[in-house]
DNA sequence: TTAAATAGTGTACTTTGTACAAATATATTC
DNA sequence: GAATATATTTGTACAAAGTACACTATTTAA
């Protein structure tokens, strides 16, 4: 069925989420080889030797969107000997938020790789290797999340509007929330600093900014103050 | 500081918990070879080639506990290079739940290991590699995981008592509960099933036993109802 | 029969979540 | 500058879930 290899090979695969254009998006490398050439992937690499895994996840991530300090969360490890079509390689899976904004995308001189492009999540072209089933993990993961921790705001620019931060949930979740009731919650935690600023209207009436108090993540858990 | 080798070295290490003698134990292998010869560890092996990563992790519980169909779930993928002292060995941790009852620890003729035996978790001896930290968090999951399911059940026998259910959450959790509120809750939950026998009164007034529905689990998760 | 041990039970209060509709502030346009 | 369109902002009543808390009942053993 598939090549025998003296040994396996590991890689770190990163499923990078950003909100763009009002969508909630995945980063997809087109790959410029077999197996699955022309085929879109989420981006991933070897582990190097001597490098701890959560480096490598940060060295991709890098690579492709050349940002740091975001959140990254280890996700799953994947080891179907049948995931790879040539050789048995097992994949520690990732998944990090980013702010799209000022983000250029790039290759590195990478021969591995056509294309670097961000796609809506919930309407993804077909995938290389078991990817569709890793990304639907991760938003799986995020959801749960979602519920106890506010990692939305690694979605946001600095300062944002209550409505803003109520979009960013729909668009993870997947469904409408109530607007009084997302804001009584919200402001009851009070993890929100509200600004002396409003939003210079872009159109119609203008929001109040608000921006996150500090929070103490613990990326292996993700929950409030470690 | 460590040996550089071509490829890295995978392996899967199960946390087996189990309660037995009022406590809550895990399972330990005495190393019979460097590095950590001597040293208590969880046990652990190589993935092989073919095989999936669950299944390496049923196979090393089996063959130290000789059960199967256990709640198994992966925790979580260790790679710090300075884990091992001489290779690059990433291991993906596993943990999981049984019924000590009749339950024979094995070796199978392995020379690997001199001892094989259940230790408290909270009086731990001193651990082979990052194996304290490992068992920490899978401490931590099963605590997580109780939130949500009542994952508890895998480690009591078929019949049991209110107050033996009571007490594996209180041994897991690490804290006194309050009697009447469990109670409640568990019996508001129609998870249990009232049977028409009561214990036969190893002492004092005979307790009513329970035993669980049918609950589908979803070992990635642990949620009900997958 | 009495004492000791464990099993079993209910209520008031607090907190959290949910459903739901009207008024307000600005920009645009007529 | 008046009217309109659009997005912002606000509160209350109800339901569900969690928490604190103390006494009675049944059995065994002395």
């Amino acid at each position: 069925m598939f090549k025998e290899t003296k040994t396996h090979e590991v890689t770190t695969d990163v499923v990078i989420f950003t909100i763009k254009d009002g969508k909630l998006k995945v980063l997809l490398v087109k790959r410029a080889h077999e197996p699955f050439k022309g085929k879109w992937a989420i981006p991933g690499g070897f582990i190097r030797i001597s490098e701890t895994i959560d480096a490598a996840a940060l060295r991709i991530l890098k690579e492709k969107t050349n940002v740091q300090n975001i959140y990254l969360e280890q996700l799953y490890t994947f080891g179907d000997p049948l995931r790879h079509p040539t050789a048995r390689v097992i994949t520690c899976a990732y998944f990090a938020l980013i702010r799209s904004d000022d983000i250029v995308l790039s290759f590195e001189d990478n021969s591995e790789i056509t294309e670097v492009e961000w796609h809506p999540v919930y309407e993804l072209p077909p995938l290389a290797f078991d990817h569709k089933e890793i990304i639907e993990y991760s938003l799986k993961r995020v959801r749960e999340r979602l519920e106890f921790c506010p990692i939305a705001f690694q979605l946001l620019p600095e300062k944002f509007t209550l409505t803003e931060l109520q979009k960013s949930y729909e668009l993870i979740l997947d469904k409408k929330l109530d607007k009084r009731n997302f804001r009584k919650k919200f402001l009851a935690l009070s993890i929100l600093k509200e600004l002396d600023e409003c939003t210079k209207s872009g159109s119609k009436r203008p929001a109040r900014l608000y921006s996150f108090n500090e929070i103490t993540l613990n990326s292996k858990r993700g929950h409030f103050f470690s």
